[in-house]
DNA sequence: TCCTCTTGTAAAATCGATTTAGCAACATAT
DNA sequence: ATATGTTGCTAAATCGATTTTACAAGAGGA
């Protein structure tokens, strides 16, 4: 039952392993292999259901044509959808892709990025955790192709692709400003990863930029474990006295969802009580009473044009570290109030 | 920059390969090599910060320590969950994974076989699209392990690790019945798909056992493409005079996200104006208005069993095809009337 | 005739591991 | 003195491809 080989083709024929090897490599041509003996090859090849080993030719040619997927945790529908991207444009060129989830632990990277190495993949698109960087460098230094998603080391020349954290938090916050809200509170998650500072830093620049003083208790630092009842806990003192605000801007989808959730147990009203903003666009609002107003990331693109930026490394076809910013989209609906306003 | 191999790792030593394999491998004892020449290699090895490599070992002994994982779509939310936990089994014991999305087309399942057999993964997991029994029974004729997940062939002796959709369909048809609901209408989607035909029977066989006909017409099959137009038409319809439906029961979880939409949109009230229940539990659901009755998978388990049984015939430890059909939860919640009746 | 070129193919090295078979050298038993 | 065992290690084959080098045979030119 075993797979037919190179040889087997080549010993049924009569030939060298070198002849089939070049015909089905599509180097007849250049080898000058005879057409008729090239057509025999092509049709016992066929015939025998001959699949190359890739394991074999790998080792050879030192080329595995498999990318590595390393994120905090592909059931976060957020790289669900990031794989998929990933997954088809990678796919366009020959390329499988391997995954790993890190939790966030910068071990667990560590750990994948030596798995995946030892497995010879021919380039990483990562997401990379905090306290992950001196890794990441480590990978630079063996010169091997990777690109950062979602977040990046400032401090760290390489490739990557982000969205515009800044200027779509500050947006967001200008938004909720408009509407005269003063007491606006916010949700962030790990505020160390430079997505999270970034939107912090917009949000802080859009109160300062209408004069007014941002204040530390106003943010809910949430905790990666126990996340919802941390959420709850938060959103539940933010609105509440000496506290109470009235407008609320979560900074990532997972806050939003768990938040939409806390504001609704409170039996409270949107935008009537409560005005909401949140980064991320999931479907999930979709079913809550009111529209959200939301920043949408590009999705397709932040994958696309990493795999796009890895590829182009592995040609050799790349000048230099490539560092795409892309723009969000921002979504105004009706959670912030009345949209005649405007 | 070449990574250091067991040849390098032998030359400094001035010993055979053979040896330092054998050490690296713990095989020290059963090969009688001298202690302290096996310290000398372990030592050398981690001073020369050795990595072996996969390829080479894996075209050598046949096995790659990689599962292959196909589903019809990673960004799909369930598969995703699925892939967390089977990335998560599947580590424990050394393996990696690589995943594939088939879009539930027979012939993109069929290459990515092809494609992760030739790069020689250990085994398959895969939940099957309609019209691929033939490649799986390929698979079989190969003696290449797989366990189906999600559906499976019944006419195909294989392992599989599904839920009881015919059990858990039943019970929620039931339940819709036991409020009195004459008028029920449902929402399938692929439904050759096996998981769906054993939810549709489940349906048919609670009303029949409650004496009312199954009328095709409360039935809407709703298109993988233009999913969401689909369900908007089609529970409209159902919805609306001549059917009057007074009940859905939305068959995946897709089609209930969609479905709870659409309700919404029509401004009617769950469960006043029209009862609802779902197969499937997403968080989605947590806000909406009314918590909403449905049917839990055991994701976790099902990932769990499907690694375990395919690493158990991996390791020569099966007995025969193994068959798990896994309970689901019913959570009864207040989307199909007042529990105070029940 | 000798030289060069072209055509068509093959031998052998190589990638980096695992694994089988076996060989010295010395110890112990008969 | 001879057989037998044990210890410690190595040579070489192998997995299945790619790729470099080479070489024979015939064609064409000087």
């Amino acid at each position: 039952m075993k797979n037919t080989s190179l040889s087997d083709i080549a010993r049924k024929l009569g030939v060298s392993t070198t002849l089939v090897s070049l015909v089905l490599n599509g180097k007849s041509k250049e080898s000058r292999i005879n057409k008729e003996m090239a057509q025999k090859v092509l049709k016992t090849a066929s015939e025998m259901n001959y699949k190359p080993n890739q394991l074999a030719r790998g080792l050879r040619t030192g080329k595995t044509h498999t990318l590595a997927l390393i994120v905090a945790d592909i059931s976060n529908i957020f790289f669900a959808r990031l794989a998929r991207v990933i997954e088809d444009e990678a796919g366009k060129f020959g390329y499988k892709v391997m995954f790993g989830s890190s939790d966030e632990n910068p071990e667990e990277l560590d750990e994948m990025l030596n798995i995946f190495q030892e497995r010879k993949v021919d380039g990483f698109i990562i997401s990379p955790t905090i306290g992950s960087a001196k890794f990441i460098t480590e990978l630079k230094k063996k010169n091997i192709p990777f690109v950062l998603i979602d977040r990046y080391f400032p401090k760290i020349k390489s490739n990557y692709v982000i969205v515009d954290n800044y200027n779509a938090s500050y947006r967001a916050t200008s938004h909720l400003l408009k509407f005269g809200y003063k007491r606006i509170g916010t949700l962030t998650i790990s505020p160390e990863l430079s997505q999270m500072r970034d939107r912090m830093s917009g949000f802080k620049q859009a109160l300062r930029d209408e004069g007014i003083r941002f204040e530390n208790k106003f943010v809910g630092d949430i905790e990666y474990n126990d996340l919802r009842e941390s959420v709850f806990e938060n959103v539940k003192k933010l609105l509440s006295p000496p506290l109470n605000a009235r407008a609320l801007y979560f900074q990532n989808y997972i806050l939003g969802v768990a938040g939409l959730e806390c504001i609704k147990e409170m039996k409270l009203r949107v935008p009537l009580d409560v005005a909401v903003v949140c980064f991320d666009d999931p479907i999930e609002f979709r079913l809550f009473e009111t529209p959200i107003t939301a920043i949408k990331q590009p999705v397709e693109e932040i994958g696309e044009q990493a795999v796009r930026i890895l590829l182009d490394e592995l040609n050799g076809s790349s000048t230099g570290e490539r560092n795409v910013v892309l723009p969000t989209q921002f979504h105004v609906r009706r959670s912030c109030g009345n949209l005649d306003f405007l």
